[in-house]
DNA sequence: CTTGTATTGAAAATGGTTTTCAATTACAAT
DNA sequence: ATTGTAATTGAAAACCATTTTCAATACAAG
């Protein structure tokens, strides 16, 4: 499990940028490292309470910017206009995300360097940003759907 | 132009709907249904006093919300969580959008049914949505910043 | 023209996010 | 270990986008 050395790889860069280790920063960064979901800031919240009970929203929302702003997780978007934060990956990456649950996979897509060249050569766009996602619901999601279709 | 066209066939399909034709959706669809650019609510509304000055925000929310129901606007996503509303395409396109303006220029990327295809076979999710879309600024957008750096 | 219902806009409510602020806490310097 | 100080915290208030409520209005059928 090479979760605990990345909540400490973190602690680790929260305190080389300068800030304090408290235990609401860490309840949330354990959350945030070790999840294969992204997660929004109440789900964080809900869950960081069962870790630190006295955790603010309002800290959430402030670790999270901080978190950005360090690049350890990233804002993803979904369909509906949530976003929600996923720790970053190595490189980027495409997404593969569930809707229902935030259960997060990368996949290897296609490279898109070639296709935002040619893109920008044609537009005259000075292209800086790419998404390609896709979205539908993971199998353990799916499940309680089929069984309530076989019913 | 085909543009008046346009107006006047979202007019008949928001009658065949059984809606009423009234000023504030004639003005708010002769905006959207000929606009380049995608347009956010408040856009939408200021825009939108120009040609009808009683228009209310609310009614901004409602008839976008009527027109994306009947498929002849979507809702694209920015990066930073906004999002505005876009005249539908014909079939599914992929998009560039200038995150300074809104214009949004449309391109034949690869298509991604293929790799939809297999990577719901290797992950188990049933895939129900994608997005391919670049973000930049455009032309337009980017002669202020050269100005500015020429100074 | 009259009538019934969809639609409208203002105001209030809502939900997510940000700001304010006094109290607390981490951490460096003693 | 103790202290000083600035960063951090959580509660409450403020804020902004969006939705709901509701009485007044306007479309369209008869």
């Amino acid at each position: 499990m090479e979760t605990t050395l990345t909540i400490h790889h973190w602690l680790d860069l929260l305190q080389a940028a300068g800030l304090r280790l408290t235990a609401p920063r860490r309840a949330i960064v354990e959350l945030l490292a070790s999840s294969q979901r992204a997660l929004g800031p109440i789900e964080v919240y809900d869950l960081g309470r069962a870790e630190h009970p006295g955790l603010g929203l309002v800290t959430v929302y402030r670790t999270l910017e901080k978190l950005e702003e360090l690049g350890l997780i990233e804002r993803v978007h979904l369909p509906d206009g949530c976003h929600r934060y996923l720790h970053t990956a190595d490189g980027h990456q495409h997404l593969l995300m569930c809707t229902s649950c935030g259960l997060v996979q990368t996949f290897a897509g296609d490279n898109l360097d070639l296709l935002t060249g040619k893109v920008a050569d044609d537009t005259g766009f000075a292209i800086n940003e790419h998404w390609l996602q896709l979205f539908g619901t993971c199998p353990d999601c799916r499940k309680p759907v089929n069984a309530a279709a076989e019913a």
